[in-house]
DNA sequence: GCCAACGTTGGC
DNA sequence: GCCAACGTTGGC
């Protein structure tokens, strides 16, 4: 069973209409340790929500791993690691941090306990309800 | 190895 | 623009 996972991007700096353009992209940059564990469990294959943190605020889109996990080619240190990721599916009402916050439901979920982990991990549970939310019947 | 100071992220 | 949360750094 795939682990579910969501990445978190400010979209004035890579938003997920840019990714659906780009047709993939290398998910670089990540230089925390938590979200760098997270980004090392990902395999190839798991979804992950993707996140417009500061502008927006909400989750918008379904990505999928296309690559696992590899040294971050913009580092020279290779304790950071990067993967590649592929737009899956839009999601047709986003849904929003403030509705997840309202759902003690989603209460645990890394995004809502931890707001400056920018790789977390995602429940199955929660990645269902969080689909059903959005309009999606997956 | 503790902890104060500082920097960064990101919600509001 | 403010500030809370949290990670990192560096003095001791």
């Amino acid at each position: 069973m795939a682990s579910c996972w969501l990445i978190k991007s400010e979209p004035d700096e890579y938003s997920w209409q840019q990714l659906v353009k780009d047709g993939e992209t290398q998910w670089t940059g990540v230089r925390n340790y938590a979200a760098r564990n997270n980004l090392r469990s990902m395999a190839t294959g798991d979804p992950v929500f993707f996140y417009h943190s500061v502008k927006g605020t909400e989750i918008v889109g379904i990505a999928k791993v296309i690559k696992a996990h590899y040294p971050d080619p913009t580092s020279d240190n290779p304790a950071w690691v990067a993967v590649t990721v592929a737009p899956f599916k839009a999601i047709p009402q986003p849904v929003t941090l403030s509705t997840l916050k309202q759902d003690p439901f989603f209460a645990d979920m890394d995004l809502v306990r931890q707001g400056r982990l920018s790789v977390g991990k995602v429940s199955a549970k929660e990645f269902r309800r969080i689909c059903r939310m959005g309009g999606l019947t997956t």
